[in-house]
RNA sequence: GCCGGGAUGGCGGAAUUGGUAGACGCAGGGGACUUAAAAUCCCCAGGCCUCAGGGCCAUGCCGGUUCGACUCCGGCUCCCGGCACCA
């Protein structure tokens, strides 16, 4: 199906119309000021539907709100950093910079044709010095601030990838981007401080009430808080103390061994020189080389080894054996637990394969009087109870007893509160070519030496040719660029061979579009002030854990370094559903989808739009099919035709409501229900309800047979008003013929609904008997509750359900519902 | 396993947040126009029964609250997403 009016050459114009007049340029002084962003492009090729999509919801509310008088900041930029290009590069033998600039150009000739009216003054490219200086400014700043910093760590390495991978980019043990099975490394990396606003970004979450739930879910689970107490054991042998993270003080008394990871550095030296050093030197190294995946399958069998060392519980005393155990994490909590088979899992499952004892020390209020037998216990009880074997603190609910065995362990100077967050410092160093140069030197008289600000940037060396992987940075091999001088001394030094993660640059990208041609700082403050935070934000779920934390950080890390005035970034977030062709979701990499550059040319922007905006509310996902497109296609036929078959009707003169004739008072109402209903469904964010709506009254219209009538004339105005966000082009094509003299009709204000006419003079009141419908009775809006009801009761179908019957009561819903209650008939 | 979301016609989806279930659109059936087709327009359209007035059933399943439940509560089934031994 196709469109029967030359779509593509009145999008054009009015196209290349909106550049020409500036018409979504950004004001520099908003009186009312809406920030509208949809999350950052990674040019990887051509445009699908699945973007237009996203870009279509960002689109309505920009002209919308433009049209309700705001000023709008609708910006657009290149998330142009990353391996994809890199690896492009190697397999076709040129530049990262040129996959990556067609694939721009590609990507923006496809955005125009869609029309959306972003604000391209203020186009941002990350791969761009102008971009990734700010970057390099941004990480200098950090670390002065001690928000970045090295360290040797155990780190995800992907060996596809060549490189390391942050927490977060790491999921179900496989990459993030390629899919390999990520692999532990040691290595001295760069990290950024987040854990610093652990606690500031989870009390943020819950003021979030306008981003979706999942989201704010996701968010706390991967923060992960938890309350507990530090407790002191200490290694039999040495006296050495070793603190060990709980959250269940109240099983203290049921300790009968400690875990240690393999990875923690006491597993390292523990055995060391004893008869058991081979095999926990053994199964150390095993477990550390353990693929992640396969100790994420390997769920329930625990594997552990004993280290010959005893530990000590300071609370009673009790002599324990140390285990190194592979169920434990090195990094969460000290990589030591106390275990408790009674009443954790896991410890039970370990202490039964390997024959540790299991003592009970909560009972179940349920077994009472009969006790908790651990021989013959099947699994650890882990539920609230009463404290047993626990000395003074017996009888105690277990519940109660954490406060009260935490606050003896203080008193007694061997425990203290604490507590710990999943959440881990981000690595951010990368050892791929195609990214922003950490601007570090290492001298060897100085140390680590940040590149002095005024000598930003550090440039990427363009006449590199090898990008190939080699386990090491590929910067290292480029002599030019690893030799310098140090900053600080003058005498020879070697750069930072890293570059940057990329999800450096979308960190804070919200405020470079705020004051994009700055060259003396990343952003103003001043402008950034004006922008913030921002008021829509539109994008994918998949950057639930990574990106919107990572840019809540910069937000509040670079509003503390005093260069903006926000802590938090945005107000509103939308994901939106993924589209769907055939079931396969669309993907530019993997070349599936319908094409912008190939859809727009055949069936027109408008028509794109509307098929993505209709097909269902945004955060669910849609499959696209041809019949979608015929349905919208027949909308904006008729909406051409409509106007196609009234020439010169078209007013923009508010008919005189005293005057109206029955049929124009319908129309009138009608029109301004749909008003009302496009206006608060595009806040609600529900496009496709909005469209339905018009529909509905674009039916209306067409059966409307007066067509001199003023009502329907006016009405012909007010929707193409209605119409633009939705279809603009088509709209301001309308607009230019109605009203040639006119400007554009984005600088129109978007109508309002005549508060007096938005309901019908009569109410059409259905009537229930015993709640189930019987009749319907049409009475004046006026109407008492005693008229509705006596007209209700009235009703000619009512008659057969009340012979014999008592009426009990009438209930009467406000221009809702009447309902006949009988009585209950004596059987 | 834990957390979050969901289940409505043949299909995509509506339903003023407790008040006419199925808006709008697609597909389908019937008709008009046409030599014919496409396009367009009009009518029908959840299922079953029907004396042709209407009746009964129906929002994943079972129960409850209520004059009234897609909506609230309790218990299940299944689907999607997130997390994965976090001490």
């Amino acid at each position: 199906m196709r469109v029967a009016y030359p779509a593509r050459e009145l999008e054009k114009r009015w196209q290349e119309y909106w550049e020409k007049q500036g018409t979504f340029r950004t004001s520099p002084n908003p009186q009312r000021k809406f920030y509208v962003l949809v999350m950052f492009f990674y040019p990887s090729g051509d445009v699908h539907m699945g973007h237009c999509r996203n870009y279509a919801f960002g689109d309505v509310l920009c002209r919308l709100r433009k049209m309700q008088g705001y000023d709008v900041l609708h910006p657009f930029g290149w998330d142009a950093f990353g391996l994809p290009a890199e690896n492009a590069a190697i397999a076709h033998g040129n530049h990262p910079s040129y996959w990556t600039f067609e694939s721009i150009k590609t990507a923006r000739q496809s955005l125009k044709l869609l029309g959306i009216g972003y604000d391209w003054d203020r186009e941002v490219t990350t791969c761009l010095p102008e971009y990734y200086r700010w970057n390099q400014w941004l990480f200098v700043k950090l670390y002065e601030h001690g928000l970045a910093y090295r360290k040797e760590a155990s780190v995800n390495w992907c060996p596809n990838c060549q490189t390391v991978l942050a927490n977060e980019q790491v999921k179900e043990g496989v990459c993030y981007r390629c899919k390999a099975t990520v692999e532990k490394r040691k290595l001295t990396q760069w990290f950024l401080k987040i854990t610093e606003y652990a606690q500031e970004l989870l009390d943020g979450v819950d003021k979030l009430d306008r981003w979706p739930e999942n989201v704010r879910a996701m968010q706390r689970y991967w923060i992960g808080r938890s309350e507990g107490v530090e407790v002191d054991f200490e290694l039999e042998e040495t006296r050495e103390k070793i603190p060990v993270f709980t959250t269940r003080p109240d099983t203290l008394y049921g300790v009968t061994f400690m875990a240690l990871a393999p990875e923690s550095a006491l597993a390292e030296t523990i055995a060391r020189g004893t008869e058991h050093e081979r095999a926990v030197e053994e199964f150390r190294k095993r477990i550390i080389l353990r693929p992640e995946i396969e100790r994420l399958t390997a769920t329930g069998d625990k594997e552990g080894v004993f280290t010959g060392k005893h530990a000590v519980n300071p609370l009673t005393g009790d002599r324990v054996p140390i285990y190194l155990a592979d169920f434990v994490v090195a990094s969460y909590g000290t990589g030591m637990v106390m275990a408790v088979p009674g009443h954790d899992q896991r410890d039970f499952e370990f202490a039964r394969k390997y024959n540790i004892p299991i003592k009970a020390v909560i009972q179940p209020e349920s077994l009472n009087p009969r006790t908790l037998e651990p021989s013959s216990m099947t699994a650890a009880y882990t539920d609230v109870g009463v404290m047993v074997n626990s000395g003074p603190f017996d009888g105690t609910r277990s519940d109660e007893g954490i406060e009260k065995v935490t606050g003896h362990l203080e008193q007694q100077g061997i425990g203290r509160r604490v507590v710990n967050f999943r959440l881990k410092d981000w690595l951010v160093s990368r050892q791929r070519y195609w990214g922003t140069p950490i601007p570090m030197v290492h001298c060897p008289n100085c140390g680590v030496v940040p590149v002095p600000l005024d000598r930003l940037p550090v440039l990427l060396p363009e006449d590199v040719t090898d990008y190939k992987p080699k386990g090491k940075s590929v910067l290292e091999g480029v002599e030019s660029f690893i030799n310098t001088t140090c900053p600080s001394c003058g005498g020879p030094a070697l750069r930072d061979p890293d570059t940057m993660d990329t999800f450096v640059d979308s960190s804070w990208y919200h405020l470079r579009y705020t004051d994009a041609h700055n060259d003396q700082m990343p952003f103003r403050r001043s402008e950034a002030d004006k922008w913030l935070p921002i008021d829509e934000y539109i994008g994918g779920i998949e950057h639930a854990t990574g990106h919107l934390i990572f840019f809540r950080f910069f937000t509040r890390a670079l509003a503390d370094m005093g260069l903006l005035t926000v802590r938090e970034p945005c107000v509103t977030l939308h994901t939106q559903g993924m589209v769907s062709l055939n079931g396969v979701t669309m993907s530019s990499s993997k070349r599936i989808g319908v094409w912008v550059g190939e859809f727009v040319p055949e069936h027109g922007a408008d028509v794109g739009r509307l098929a993505v905006l209709f097909a269902a509310p945004p955060e669910k996902g849609m499959d696209w099919t041809d019949d979608l497109v015929t349905g919208v296609t027949r909308f904006v036929n008729r909406l051409w035709r409509l106007y196609d078959d009234n020439p010169g009707r078209v007013q923009f003169e508010r008919p005189d409501t005293a005057k109206l004739t029955a049929n124009e008072r319908v129309l009138y109402i009608r029109m301004n229900q749909t008003i009302a209903k496009t206006v608060a469904d595009c806040d609600g964010f529900q496009f496709n309800t909005a469209i339905a709506a018009q529909m509905e009254f674009l039916n209306d219209l067409t059966a409307f047979a007066e067509r001199d009538s003023s009502v329907f004339k006016f009405a012909l105005g007010q929707l193409i008003l209605l119409l633009a966000p939705f279809t603009p082009h088509l709209a301001e094509e309308l607009w230019h013929r109605a009203r040639p003299e006119a400007g554009s009709v984005f600088g129109e204000r978007y109508p309002d609904p005549d508060q007096e006419f938005l309901v019908f003079d009569e109410m059409v009141i259905p009537v229930q008997v015993d709640g189930k419908l019987r009749d319907r009775v049409s009475v004046p809006r006026s109407a008492t509750e005693e008229e509705v009801k006596k007209a209700a009761l009235a009703a000619a179908n009512l008659a057969p359900f009340l012979v014999g019957r008592r009426v009990a009561k009438v209930v009467y819903v406000k221009g809702r519902v009447v309902n006949v209650v009988l009585t209950k008939e004596a059987q």
